[in-house]
RNA sequence: GGGGAGGUGGCGGAGCGGUCAAUCGCAGCAGACUGUAAAUCUGCCGCCCUAGUGGCUACGGAGGUUCGAACCCUCCCCUCCCCA
């Protein structure tokens, strides 16, 4: 199957220029997609044109992945209702850096007939004069080109408007193309579907200037089920720093993917083939119940960012959460789990003598709001310690009931989850909070 | 400037002298069910404790009347509507 048929049937096409199908069927290609360096991560919406870019290589294409060290400095208008607030050029830097080890984890740097390139148009946009820049390129575009965007027309409506600096956005990323064509003959731009009207700039561009064809496509918006942010859950952004976003807390969120997304996404996000893919669709019609096809995107997905090692900690993480009896476990290994779970410390001696409340660990956790509020949950059955459910709103803890004497792991309802640890606190705090809900 | 309506718990919105920590809906939190889903059903939903026909703080703010005020009176602040 070639590439285009192949993202025809991923549902990965939204729209492309005229002629792309047939040149991909006749000729290898080199193509780009430019990634926003706002962050020192990418997430997991960027995961599509990650993947677009792996698949071109795949079948023989060249990729280039842009890193937008230039770009990143100004702020792309498209999809934004505001201006952005400028990055230092430090600050960029530092993103691009971290960017750059995320997106080489999806393509082949060696490969010996395309490998793919990471480049910083920082290389080549920094170094330009605004004369050069307005004779070179900005020559080449009427304003009213320019006005006619959607993406500026949208904001020269609001009530801000927009900088001047935002509105020749277009034109920067248009001489990206630009350089690209000329130094690796690079001949197509992807991109996310706000992408569109910057991608044809650059097309016209080439054409005008080096009487070239080239080539645009871009990518669907990808939707949940919910209607909400794809990416977003309640504790945030999902990235793909294990730093920011753990390797468990990344594979829990493609588990807990909607039966009627996790089609598409296995489409989107994993390498599997039509047929694998038309196997776990049947898998989720006949037993949802099962989950097969979460699963199978859960594990695909956390490999391909955080490598095989980690998906097996994930599966064995999500089995002790979600079923085996912690209390038996060592403490590093519970600890590892609930790594990035808020957590408090308690001073061991206020665990000795009369041991102290379950209620007041609770509210001390922020678990629960008030003491109240926490025998509250203990009478509707919502606490558990080391995943035991509580039934006595009277019930203390002792140094015995911790695991291995160090720390507890309370639990409110299902999923939020905070761990004690018991340990002589630092600066004299009894609890000290750190970390939003779980 | 004149006239009118109104400010109640996260939001909407009842209450109009005691039985009001305040009906109800939404949101939220638990529980049951289930697949770490959706829907549904149940409970909770100001704070504190020694958990009770318990205490404390609350219905825009400040005073007042009363044995007793979210509810009545006075002043102040704020919002909305209509007319100039």
């Amino acid at each position: 199957m070639d590439v285009y048929r192949e993202f025809e049937w991923r549902d990965m096409l939204y729209d492309a220029t005229e002629g792309l199908r047939e040149i991909l069927e006749r000729e290898r290609l080199t193509a780009y997609i430019g990634f926003d360096p706002s962050a020192s991560s990418l997430h997991v919406g960027s995961l599509l044109p990650m993947m677009a870019l792996a698949r071109l290589q795949r079948s023989g294409h060249t990729p280039i992945a842009v890193v937008g060290g230039g770009t990143g400095l100004i702020g792309d208008p498209s999809g934004k209702s505001g201006e952005r607030t400028l990055l230092s050029s430090e600050q960029v830097e530092a993103n691009v850096a971290g960017i750059r080890v995320q997106l080489s984890r999806f393509l082949d740097f060696d490969a010996r007939s395309n490998p793919a390139r990471l480049v910083n148009n920082a290389d080549w946009l920094t170094t330009m004069s605004a004369m050069e820049f307005l004779r070179d390129v900005g020559k080449y575009f009427t304003v009213n080109y320019m006005l006619a965007k959607e993406s500026v027309k949208r904001r020269i409506e609001s009530e801000d408007g927009i900088s001047y600096t935002e509105f020749s956005y277009l034109l920067l990323q248009a001489y990206d193309f630009l350089v690209l064509h000329d130094r690796y003959g690079c001949t197509l731009q992807a991109g996310g579907s706000d992408q569109w009207g910057n991608i044809i700039a650059g097309v016209d561009l080439i054409r005008r200037l080096r009487g070239a064809k080239a080539y645009g496509v871009v990518l669907p918006l990808v939707t949940t089920a919910s209607g909400t942010k794809f990416g977003k859950t309640e504790s945030g952004t999902v990235w793909l720093d294990p730093e920011r976003t753990s390797p468990f807390r990344f594979y829990q969120f493609w588990l807990n993917t909607d039966d009627t997304e996790v089609v598409k996404y296995l489409k989107f996000f994993t390498f599997l083939d039509a047929p694998a893919i038309d196997e776990l669709a049947r898998a989720v019609a006949t037993a949802p119940e099962t989950r097969e096809a979460q699963r199978t995107l859960a594990r695909e997905v956390t490999a391909l960012v955080h490598g095989a090692e980690q998906v097996s900690r994930a599966e064995r993480a999500s089995a002790v959460l979600f079923g085996e009896d912690i209390a038996t476990l060592p403490a590093d290994d519970v600890l590892a789990v609930f790594d990035d779970v808020p957590s408090s410390t308690v001073a061991p001696d206020t665990l000795e003598a009369g041991g102290v409340a379950v209620v007041e660990l609770l509210a001390g956790s922020g678990l629960a709001a008030s003491k109240s509020e926490a025998t509250r949950l203990i009478r509707s059955g919502g606490v558990y310690v080391n995943n035991r459910r509580v039934s006595d709103e009277r019930a203390r803890l002792y140094a015995r009931d911790a695991i291995e004497g160090r720390l507890f792991v309370l639990r409110k309802g299902q999923k939020q989850n905070h761990v004690v640890r018991i340990e002589r606190p630092l600066a004299g705090r009894g609890v000290d909070k750190t970390g939003g809900g779980s």
